[in-house]
RNA sequence: GGAGGGAUAGCAUAGUCCGGCCGAAUGCGCGCGUCUCGAAAACGCGUGGGCAGAAAUGCCCCGUGGGUUCAAAUCCCACUCCCUCCGCCA
């Protein structure tokens, strides 16, 4: 969410950003409730601020007939001071539900275009393998295996539902404990294991709600949401604090599983792992000091890129444009791994600095000082990584003229020492 | 799921029966100061969040949302969460 304040003096700067951005949002509407919020505002208080005064002298007024001429005017603010507390609370209630479907502005310096034609490669590492055979995609590789199997994911749960068996099962969970213990050891993260399922509140609170709700799986009678990522959990653990000094930098990273009910891309990616309605991801989160937050950025953006090199697998980092942008992000890299198989640059992970956006609705403050007074914190967060992905370009990558595939070397202690799959 | 108890400032508690000098007392914690070579102790002063306003100032917040009243932490209704006991359960 933005600041009203800056909304209201910097209108036509925010009306710009959202034509970069490719989008809407009523931000004259705003401006003239936002108006029409203060009148009210004034007119309530200073009613309010006559009442509280004559009601606090009634009981020392002797005068019986004095008293019952006062107490029957206020009787009249009272009927007054209601029927405007009543627009009042209609025009703000219209009023944060506008300020909750603005998106967030991007940052200077983010490139500007309509669409992701116009996104930038930032760099490309590593070289990809050179095949003496024509490699497969994973879809063909992993079945051949029995590692991975679609008709019964589908028999189960339904379409975009897929099984992992076996050494497939297995190299999903190496991938998830090694990610996790390189974050802790190396990268200074707390690992967190939240609930898979968040209240309503979070979701405003990070922004997946009210534009993106028909994404979410939704449990009705006990009002539960599935989590669509990490982020929401762990970004709502301080949902509503004030964070003492010295607290930050928070960093924390996580393994969830996420779901998405994808309706918006019905027929897109159907083929493979890629794209399904449940799949697990580690993902990072930084909750910082607002001066430190873009520097924290290209290091969450090295964390990402260190799974990929560590993995030896080519990969490259793009930023996004202001018509990629996503409703929550100020600035948005993503790490994109090769995969010779599909012939594809897969995204594995997308990291955002939020900048306040998501520390305003979620009411996220912190203090520089012992009673200095409570600052929004920076948020941000990235994938690191997202599991189907990884696992798609490990397959694809470390595929062998056989069909069997090697286990990358980071992973062997995490499997048992099982050097190939086959 | 059933029965009972509770939610007040950073923490712990008082106030609620009986509405008004209670946006709130006390202790701890924290900050500043006095004393001290320094510290502790003692003493003194200070110490929540938000909104509107250029400011002065005003308004709102005693779990949340409604209601009664000139006036609500206090009375009424609904809801949420926590604790104890019982039931169920990996």
């Amino acid at each position: 969410m933005l600041d009203l304040n800056f909304i209201r003096e910097h209108a036509d700067e925010v009306k710009k950003a959202l034509v970069d951005l490719n989008t809407t949002a009523p931000i004259d509407e705003i401006l003239q409730l936002d108006r029409r919020r203060r009148e009210l505002l004034q007119m309530v208080e200073s009613l309010r601020a006559r009442r509280n005064t004559v009601s606090k002298e009634v009981p020392r007024i002797k005068d019986a007939a004095e008293r019952e001429r006062l107490v029957a005017e206020m009787r009249q603010v009272g009927d007054q001071i209601k029927d405007l507390e009543a627009e009042l609370k209609t025009v703000e209630e219209r009023l944060t539900a506008a300020l909750y479907e603005v998106p967030n502005l991007p940052a200077p310096g983010v490139p500007v275009g309509p669409d992701e034609t116009h996104n930038v490669v930032v760099r490309t590492v590593g070289e990809p393998r050179r095949f003496d055979f024509q490699p497969l995609p994973h879809w063909d590789l992993g079945p051949a295996l029995g590692i991975l199997d679609f008709e019964r994911g589908v028999k189960i749960a339904g379409t975009r539902f897929y099984v992992l068996k076996g050494l497939g099962a297995r190299l999903q969970r190496a991938l998830i404990a090694w990610m996790l213990d390189l974050h802790v050891n190396e990268h200074g993260y707390t690992e967190v294991y939240p609930p898979f399922v968040v209240n309503e509140k979070c979701l405003w609170g990070t922004g997946q709600l009210p534009k993106f709700g028909e994404n979410l799986y939704h449990d009705v009678e006990d009002d539960l949401w599935w989590v669509p990522t990490a982020e929401v959990p762990v970004t709502n653990l301080h949902r509503e604090e004030i964070l003492e000094p010295g607290a930050l930098p928070l960093y924390y990273v996580a393994y969830t599983p996420c779901w998405r009910r994808e309706k918006m891309s019905a027929g897109r990616d159907v083929r493979g792992i890629k794209r399904g309605h449940q799949f697990d991801k580690v993902e990072m989160v930084k909750i910082v000091a607002p001066e430190t937050s873009m520097q924290e950025l290209e290091t969450l953006v090295d964390n990402a890129e260190d799974v990929c090199r560590r993995l030896g697998i080519p990969h490259r980092v793009v930023q996004m444009c202001t018509g990629d942008l996503s409703f929550t992000a100020a600035v948005k890299y993503d790490v994109e791994m090769w995969a010779p198989g599909c012939g594809e640059w897969l995204e594995v992970s997308s990291c955002s600095n939020f900048l306040d956006f998501q520390a305003r609705r979620a009411n996220i403050r912190f203090r520089r000082e012992p009673g200095a007074k409570p600052e929004y914190v920076h948020t941000l967060n990235g994938s690191g990584l997202a599991l189907p992905r990884v696992m798609i370009a490990v397959m694809e990558n470390y595929q062998q003229a056989d069909g069997s595939i090697v286990v990358p070397e980071v992973l062997r202690p995490y499997m048992g020492g099982v050097e190939v799959i086959r």
